[in-house]
DNA sequence: CTTTGTGCAAACGATTTGCAGGATG
DNA sequence: CATCCTGCAAATCGTTTGCACAAAG
């Protein structure tokens, strides 16, 4: 990681009115870092891997505070399954139904949507689309 | 109930091979006749709020049953709460964030998606627009 | 020095499981 | 009458909580 995105990270923590500790540091860099969208399981063991670095209540405790200001988000597309993703543009998701696999899509790759009227009366602050289906490697291993 | 929903219900479970059981039935029907979207409490505390219908585990059970079938679907929108749907028909979901009352958005309310190319290699089997925002009782109600 | 975060272990709520008895086709 | 389903209670999983101590600003 370089000695910029560490500042980066550090300045993103103060501006939202969190204290940097070691522990929350380690949680946003290490789902800023990853491109899948980890449950708060995967980042413990990860953070875990080598040192012991934080806490299982930590972690939750750290991607509550997180979302809570905004740095980060849910994300739901399978039952009982909470992941969570640093990249706060918005974009749509997808998941492939044989591995799991969850992929970006960028926000202007899904196009003419139209949402404005489709029922008086109901106020839309944020949409989102997600797709289901098979990603390259599943194909390819039928 | 009218006595043809009735036997739509008992047909239907039976075409996809489920054997037909007082509680699954029970259950099947309650989806089927509701607008919200219930989770397994609601339709537990729902079946049994006049005489015993069910317990807990079946209702799990069957709700599993059904859904591996697919005469009915998991609709995930808020975290560790998972919610149902009898409505099989492609549509999408709107949730208020205010008093997170979910309403079903027809899909030909949601126009001029392109999904085709967006990204070469995924193969797409479905997909859904979930909305968010204020419906218009939470709007009155400031 | 005040406030907030951490770690531990216990508590929790939703869902699943094992198993013996009961109902379905 | 073989198979599958139900109910109960115990088990499990992910997440939250209470509290004493430690660290941040």
């Amino acid at each position: 990681m370089q000695g910029r995105q560490v500042n980066q990270i550090i300045q993103a923590l103060k501006d939202k009115g969190l204290r940097v500790t070691p522990q929350r540091f380690a949680v946003y860099a290490n789902l800023l870092n990853r491109m899948d969208h980890p449950t708060a399981e995967d980042i413990l063991s990860e953070l875990n891997q080598n040192a012991p670095i934080s806490s299982q209540a930590t972690v939750y405790s750290s991607l509550q505070a997180l979302a809570d200001v905004g740095l980060v988000r849910e994300v739901l597309l399978e039952a009982g399954v909470c992941r969570y993703d640093a990249n706060m543009q918005p974009h749509h998701h997808f998941r492939c139904r044989c591995c799991g696999r969850i992929e970006d899509i960028a926000w202007d790759q899904i196009q003419g949507i139209t949402l404005s009227g489709f029922r008086r009366g109901l106020q839309v602050e944020a949409y989102e689309v997600t797709v289901q289906g098979t990603c390259d490697c599943c194909q390819e291993a039928r």
